[in-house]
DNA sequence: TTGTAGGCGTTATCAC
DNA sequence: GTGATAACGCCTACAA
């Protein structure tokens, strides 16, 4: 590999000059700039970004720490990180950490070291004291993870309401939900406007708490059918739960969507190509990644940071596995 | 943050003995390295990779090229990459070319840039020159890159034909391929198999070409069965097409896999929980993803290549879109 | 067993 | 306009 004293070598010049060309930072005349071009060309010259990154304390690196990008939800939000990152100039490195602090930790300690300008996390934990008092800029994504962090997530609450009601306008008269798990935020606040919906309408309804995995959830979507034959929509804490749902009842022989109505969360591609297509509240996932991303960097280039939370909102999209009126 | 200076001094050695510990390197006496591990504690020092690769010429960073992770062939992928290079201290920065020739070369030019390690790509374009003269290893994942660059991939061709000679063993009188994207190598290899199949076993058959797109499927597979109804048996080149292929019949009254039956290939989660769940080749993609990791570590350390080619067995999981027999 | 000093490739601050 | 040169933080001959 070339280095810039190679190429100053091969202009005739000092690297100071080379240094001036390749950041068009200073003067340095038509004719020498010319030479040094050359000279670059010829060599194929590329900077070495590591010597750059020591010098600047900056190596337009940005982590994305996220649970599993096994799980759907998650390939289009590290979609959406990539896009905007590379679109800034930025590269992004890709961390699974399964909810486990300790392997948090290790990315954490690893992303600083390499010096990191800047993380995007989406983890369970919140108030995890791993993230605040870094010295790098840091955006939640999805889930809330300290008050004095900046955080880009769905309306979470609203969404729940919105498919509760919409249940219920549907004709629903026993509904219940099948949240997801317990502590996690994002399934905290959609029950929490599940309960406020129903319960305003004066509606019956149940909760049972599951996983957001389709297996475990057929479990107890089984069980809970067992328990409450009357039940005739239920609100799944996510998109994987809602095809569990579907299918349980479908293998049981109850129609849907006229027996029993289904509603998902989160929008994730299976909930339209399933068959029946789920009607679901969509998150808007790109968005709330490219949102995060310009966010941090923002923060990054100190460029007046704006509000705290970001909040965004959710659409309820009709499909299949609820009744269409008129 | 502090450095191997700040160590040093508080310390009371120099830095090259910190440098000793820090590295298990040398010799350095039992108290001196109990001061600098108490320095260092106190401290709370960590090594800053960027200057340690400056130095090493070694970041221990490798890139993942792939078309787009939100591809749901991809994200297992990429977990399996993640987890082997996580397990050998290896950090991966992960890049979505969309299969644009421009971006992969500019990811390389970041990658290179940045002293990666070593490269693990699944790109379309085939003898694609700007990986030939890097000179850093590469390791092409799922689709071949060049006859020069050592390969992990899955038995296309194998699967192809038992997919076919299962289809025809289930009793299917005419069956049609609906395979993936001209050009693209693990397609033309799927549908190679087909033909071969079909021809020895005499089977009147047929094959369309579509995307590995659901949509785009959907619309294909529509214009085939129009056009021969008495197909009753169909290879489809990946499960994408396989649901579209489903959906596509159930939508039309055919029951499956009675009148119709139909096999994917990939074994995407997808094709377990859709409803019917779908038969299909499953490739072993978390393991082909460690075997790529491993191998590319393997180069990156020098530890006497193994053989160019590594092919992995699919193996074919009986679903409900086909006949059980007995 | 430990310390000094030079170098990894850039950038930026001075002089000239 | 341009060129030395001192950082950036670490590692490793080579000396001591």
């Amino acid at each position: 590999m070339a280095t810039i004293r190679d190429v100053a070598k091969r202009a005739g010049v000092s690297v100071a000059t080379v240094s001036r060309v390749l950041n068009e930072t200073g003067y340095v005349h038509a004719d020498t700039k010319a030479a040094v071009k050359k000279a670059i060309e010829e060599l194929n010259y590329k900077p070495n970004y590591v010597a750059r990154s020591l010098y600047q304390k900056s190596s337009r690196l940005i982590g994305l720490i996220l649970p599993d990008i096994t799980n759907p939800f998650f390939p289009e939000l590290a979609r959406a990180v990539e896009d905007v990152a590379h679109q800034y100039g930025y590269t992004v490195v890709l961390c699974n950490s399964d909810g486990d602090l300790e392997k948090e930790k290790h990315y954490l300690d690893v992303l600083t070291q390499n010096h990191a300008d800047g993380l995007i996390v989406t983890t369970n934990r919140q108030n995890n004291l791993n993230y605040i008092n870094l010295n790098i800029p840091v955006v939640a994504l999805d889930r809330p993870l300290h008050e004095s962090i900046p955080e880009v997530c769905a309306d979470h609450y609203g969404g729940g309401k919105m498919a509760t009601e919409y249940l219920i306008r549907r004709g629903c008269n026993f509904i219940a939900h099948v949240r997801g798990p317990g502590q996690l935020s994002p399934a905290d606040e959609r029950c929490r406007g599940f309960v406020n919906a129903a319960e305003k309408a004066g509606v019956p309804f149940y909760i049972v708490e599951s996983q957001f995995d389709i297996t475990i959830s057929e479990q107890k979507v089984s069980e809970l059918l067992d328990t409450y034959p009357r039940i005739d929509g239920i609100f799944a804490g996510n998109d994987l739960i809602a095809v569990a749902a579907v299918k349980v009842a479908l293998k049981r022989g109850i129609s849907i969507p006229e027996e029993l109505q289904v509603i998902g969360f989160d929008g994730i591609p299976l909930s339209a190509c399933f068959y029946p297509s789920i009607t679901t509240i969509v998150q808007p996932i790109y968005e709330m990644g490219q949102c995060a991303t310009k966010l941090l960097i923002q923060l990054i280039t100190n460029q007046g940071v704006t509000a705290k939370k970001h909040c965004l909102p959710v659409k309820l999209v009709e499909r299949e596995t609820t009744k269409r009126m008129g």
